[in-house]
RNA sequence: GCGAGCGUAGUUCAAUGGUAGAACAAUAGCCUUCCAAGCUAUAUAUGUGGGUUCGAUUCCCAUCGCUCGCUCCA
């Protein structure tokens, strides 16, 4: 179950409504996806639960929502203008290509093979547009390749507005576009895609303790939704593959079919980005230190996760199958947190007026409470086995006996075992069970 | 972007220079006292454009798209 355990998720995706290929009535776009009904559930339940650790639960950290068009300046500031535009030249003899900066002496000629280049093409992965309905290139901007550079510009604002002590940080989740090489293996590297990051301001000196802090704080988040510890490692950067700004990075990698990949780039850029921007803006990105009275600069550790990378690796880690008698059963045992759905109410037949008409209230008054849903559309063994396939943890049915006994059977998902609750008790027994 | 491969129902597969089939999945109904049961009915496909031809899903060309590989890193 590893080759083909990647065409598996996706079709079992695409079939019970998670993710879709877009646009696919057009035959599709490279490298974008849509999610569906539970795909969306399951991706804003990833959120939340990160926003909840990251931001509700601590009182050092600020949310913020900054916006995906920024200053031009703001990625001089931040290195991606130097880094991301180049001109790519071909070698037309061993398909190789480079980047014109990377190469030596004579431009013209293939460092691999001596064949002769093909002309530079200008080469850029940042994506383009203009603001405002005229195009001139004065009104150039750039869709965001990363969102940290959001939080950064709006370090002082958070000084002056919530006059936070250090250490603390600003979070936020939210698109990024970046020009990819190279996007594929399904959702996993898109040239859009939502990142959710920690700017984490805290003093120079102690930053390394912080940032060894932060790895370990993010590593468990991913252990304690569920995610198999044997699929999780972390994995320290070389020096040399260290980017321009970071002292150290630490990446949390899944187990995917095709490879361990990152999840998450824990991060010390040091003071590089404040000073960066006090450079392009001419304002003073410094922190005021009312004890030692004086300014600093913070270094700051930046967590940055790929929400998308998270919803496959979850999606990736609860697929499995099991055999029942002769069948397969197959099913995501996903966390409670972020299955889609908790709890689904079926009658058992859907031909007794009665039991529709319990089933239907039951599911009512648990919808009030948590996600739940009613599904009379099949017998009881196949509505059992999507709820299965969607991850739903619970599912409530209504039967003949339940007329008499006012008692509902509760049927767990990964066991398949079956409880009797008392109809007035099913709301507390599952909100215990989906809390506790 | 470059190279290689591939385009037939939702999925997995057939077939044919002359009405495009099946299985599973889906939908509706009947039936059914707990794990993809049964019966009946229904809907759904040759990526797009052009050429050859009396006739093209099939042959040819182009295009669009997908998959895999390549330096990226959420």
């Amino acid at each position: 179950m590893t080759d083909n355990l990647m065409d598996k998720v996706i079709s079992l995706c695409k079939r019970r409504g998670f993710i879709f290929q877009s646009s696919e009535i057009y035959g599709g776009l490279s490298s974008t996806w849509d999610y569906g009904p539970y795909g969306v559930e399951l991706k804003n339940n990833i959120k939340a639960a990160w926003w909840r650790s990251c931001v509700q639960e601590r009182d050092d950290i600020f949310g913020v929502d900054t916006a995906i068009l920024m200053h031009p300046k703001v990625w001089e500031a931040s290195g991606h203008i130097q880094n991301f535009f180049d001109l790519k030249r071909d070698c037309s003899s061993c398909k190789q290509w480079f980047k014109e900066a990377d190469l030596g002496g004579d431009k013209n000629k293939c460092p691999e093979c001596g064949a002769k280049l093909t002309e530079g093409k200008p080469f850029n992965l940042m994506f383009k547009t203009h603001q405002g309905p005229v195009e001139e290139s004065a009104n150039i901007v750039y869709l965001r390749p990363e969102t940290a550079q959001g939080m950064f510009v709006n370090f002082l604002n958070i000084l002056d507005s919530r006059h936070p002590k250090l250490p603390f940080g600003l979070a936020q989740i939210g698109k990024a576009f970046r020009n990819e090489i190279t996007p594929g293996n399904f959702t996993f590297r898109t040239r859009e895609f939502e990142q959710m990051e920690i700017e984490y301001f805290t003093y120079p000196q102690g930053s390394d303790e912080m940032y060894e802090k932060w790895v370990e704080e993010r590593f468990n988040w991913y252990l304690n939704l569920g995610i198999n510890p044997q699929n999780l490692r972390k994995r320290q950067h070389q020096k040399d593959e260290l980017a321009h700004y970071a002292l150290a990075c630490t990446d949390i990698e899944y187990q995917f079919p095709f490879g361990f990949s990152e999840l998450e780039g824990i991060a010390n850029r040091t003071d590089f980005d404040l000073k960066q921007h006090e450079k392009f803006s001419g304002k003073e990105m410094t922190y005021f230190d009312d004890t030692k009275k004086e300014k600093i600069y913070p270094h700051i550790i930046e967590p940055s996760g790929g929400v998308d990378r998270a919803t496959l690796a979850f999606l990736m880690d609860a697929y499995s199958e099991e055999k029942v008698k002769e069948e397969t059963r197959v099913l995501l045992k996903l966390h409670k947190n972020l299955a889609p759905v908790k709890a689904a109410v079926l009658p058992l037949l859907k031909n007794r007026p009665q039991i529709v008409e319990i089933a239907k209230k039951i599911s009512w008054d648990l919808k009030k409470s948590f996600a739940a849903v009613y599904d009379d559309t099949a017998s009881i063994g196949k509505l059992y086995r999507r709820q299965d396939e969607a991850g739903t943890p619970f599912c409530v049915t209504v039967d003949v006996q339940s007329l008499e006994d006012l008692q509902v059977t509760v049927r767990e998902r990964d066991t398949m075992e079956q409880v009797r609750v008392e109809i007035d008790n099913l709301k507390r027994y599952l909100l215990e069970k989906l809390t506790n």
